[in-house]
Parts: structure tokens; sequence; C-alpha cells
DNA sequence: TTGACATTCAAACGAACGTTTGATACAAAC
DNA sequence: GTTTGTATCAAACGTTCGTTTGAATGTCAA
């Protein structure tokens, strides 16, 4: 077996692991033993592709989550991108989908959701990264997308702070499964999911004061 | 110094340094001995007082969260029970006031919802008694109290989808003040938290299909 | 085949962790 | 004044942590 494959092979089973890990658990509950022996590799191995712990969770981060939150913008993109004539319930609901339904399974939106919420509560290192490359990108994008097809005139602050009401139900709708499913009494499926998405778009809709509801 | 006076102080001081700790950095990135320096106590006195720190996790929850949850609730009771005639624009400022203006402090404020983020995220065993004593009963209340004075009949997984709606959106404004912040460029100042107010009402009101704006 | 380099491995490092212990101090009960 | 029970304390317990080490293994170029 050729170097680089071997080398990778193990680096990348690392990150695997540790994301997971990382997700179910946080940064300080999860040991590199139990990181390394759940990848069924030495002990010193984190140490040896990454310097030191720290240095993992930053990289689960770059290589990991940014490119995830990537795959969800651009399945909003491309929802939006695919209608003819947009409207402000496209493009939210496109938004909703793209979050609650998109291109992730469901293990990986829920990880996504996790850390994401971490680095929210308590930043770290990482957060940086979430700011600058995703967050304020994707904000910035959907408030464009969202002004260019609204008829009535939203200041920029306005129009940040409904961003983040929508955003709030999505992050919300994901990580908080377990008391959401616990006091309504639902599973998390394929139908309760489409529920969420009707939830967080008409709610939204209603609340930017769009009247036409029509998608 | 009476004996009983004497337990009780470094008791109560362990639990208002751990509370503030655990809040900030998460159970398991706060250790016993820092807790025990913090409050100016001997490091076996969290032993001595609650059997092991895990008990001491859960006490918080019991002596400080509830307690504080339940301020928060009777400051909805109130303001709701001080009108003559109640509205659902009244009864939803009344919660968005509770929460992000009401009887907490500004500290106090932040580390509430961020105990009950971190339970959400990943519940321990402390879930059951935030979700029980305090979660449930509040959502019952206010999706009765609004049911009372709605005029249009909404089903109940509605209202509580609705609800969930809401709340993700207290919730949010309060733990997510670090991304809230750097991304709308303000601060969490008494200016600002009056606008969060007044987004949440108006934003859940136009959400919950309210035309009716006037307050 | 040899030498250089990359990777894996078992073993050990010191530090920090939660918890336990036994002595000590002190107020109330007898 | 002695006993009893509670609270505090310094010290140590055994365990787990992140990290380091140095030898072993395998790969490729010279």
């Amino acid at each position: 077996m050729p170097r680089e494959n071997r080398e990778e092979l193990t680096k990348e089973r690392i990150l695997d692991t540790a994301e997971v890990l990382f997700a179910q658990k946080g940064y300080r509950a999860v040991s590199v033993r139990e990181i390394t022996s759940a990848a069924r590799c030495n002990l010193a191995a984190v140490n040896y592709h990454f310097g030191k712990k720290e240095n993992l969770y930053l990289e689960v981060f770059r290589s990991r989550w940014v490119p995830r939150a990537t795959r969800i913008r651009e399945s909003f993109r491309k929802a939006v991108a695919g209608q003819d004539s947009l409207s402000p319930p496209k493009v939210v609901r496109a938004l909703a989908q793209a979050f609650v339904e998109g291109p992730l399974s469901d293990e990986e939106r829920l990880r996504h959701s996790q850390l994401m919420t971490r680095e929210m509560t308590q930043p770290t290192r990482a957060f940086e990264l979430v700011a600058q490359e995703v967050i304020q990108p994707f904000f910035k994008e959907f408030a464009d997308k969202l002004r260019s097809v609204q008829t009535d005139e939203v200041g920029q602050e306005q129009m940040l702070l409904n961003t983040f009401s929508i955003f709030s139900m999505v992050l919300y709708f994901n990580f908080a499964r377990v008391a959401v499913s616990r006091i309504t009494g639902r599973e998390y499926n394929t139908a309760f999911r489409a529920r969420l998405v009707e939830q967080i778009t008409q709610f939204s809709l209603q609340g930017l004061g769009v009247s036409d509801m029509e998608a």
C-alpha cells in the first residue's frame, strides 16, 4: 500500500471519528484514547498527525464542518436558482429545506447543529472560522436574495434580525431534538421533518410580513 | 458563629460559584479544585456537602436554575395578570419581556440560557428536572393563555410548534450573544435588548398570524 | 542493497483529575 | 468537663489525562 494512502486513511479515520465524538460529547468529554481506539489506530497517531488534541478539533471544523456547511449553502443556492420566478416564500422555504431536509443525512445534520451550537454558546478558536467563512457570508447571501424579491423596503438591521429569527428556528429544531420530541411526542422521521419545514417556512414568512403565502 | 450558618455559608458559596463556572465552561471543563478555590473553601468540601461532583451539578439546577426559571415564569404571569384586557400581542410581548428584559440581571440571564442550552444539546440527569418541572408546564401555561385570547381555532400540535418557534428565538438571542453581537455589530446593552424584545414580539405575532399589532 | 524518510507502535512521562482519609477545630448536649 | 456531632483542613489516594519517546516497520529513491 502506497505511503500517501496509508497516511490519509489513518488521518481521515481519526477526523471522522473525532467529529462524531466531539459532536456527541463535547471537546473536553472526549479523550484522545477514546478517539484513537474508536478509529482503530495508535494513541500517538493524533499527536503525530495533528500535533495536539486542540489542532485536531480545529481540523475537524476545517475539513468536515465547513465543507458540510458549504453543501447546505449550495443546496440553498440551487433551490433558488432552479426557480423561474422568485418570491419570498420560495427563498425562505429553500433555506428551511436546505437545513432540515437538505443534502445531509440525518446523523450529519445532528452533528452539524451540535458542533455549531457548541461554538455559539462557548466559542473556541474554531468560532472565528465558523463565523468568517460560513455564517457571515451565508447570512449576507440569504439577506441579499430575500431583499431582491421583497416589495417593501427593509432596513439592514431589520433584515439581519429577521435572518437571525429564521435561523434560530432552523438551528433550534435541529439541536433541541430531544426536547422537541419529548414535548410534542413525535419522532424525528421524514414526516415530522417535512412538518417542521412547513412550520419554519410559514412562521417565518408571516414573521417577515409576507401576506402572499403561495409557493 | 452558629453551626448551621457556617455550614450554609460554605454550601451556598459552592453552589453560587459552581453555577457560574458550569454555565461558562461546561461540566467537564470545570474541576472541583477550581470551584472550591473560587469559593474559598477546602477541596474536600464538595464531597462533604454533595457526595460527588455530579450531585453538585444536579443541585445547581435544583436550587439555582429552577428557582430562576420560576421567577421568569412569575414575571410572565404578573405581566398578563396586570392587564385589564388581554390580546395575543400582550401575551407574546409578556413572554419576550420576561425572558429578555425580565427579573434577571444580565449575567443571570446569560447563565440561565447557557445551562439550559447545554442540557438541550446533550441532556444529562438534570434534563429530566428541567423538562418536567419547567419547560413542560411553562409551555402549557403559555399555550393555554394564548389560545384563550386567540380568535381563530388552532390545533394543539400547531400551537406547540408555534410556541417552540417563539421559544427558539428567545433562547437563541440569549445564548448566541457572541454571534449576534459580532454580526450585527451591536452590544448587548439596554437599548439593544429592547430592540430584541421588539423583534421577537413582532416577528412572533406575525408568525402566529395575528394582524392586529397594537399592544 | 543501502540510506533516508514516513508511519506505527508499546511504553512511559508528568500533570491534573475526582475522591478518600484522618487529624483538628469548634459549638452544643449531658 | 467530658462527650458528641458537624465542619474544615492538609495530605494523599489511585486513575485518567495529553503528550513524548525511541524502537520497529514499511516505502521509495539512489
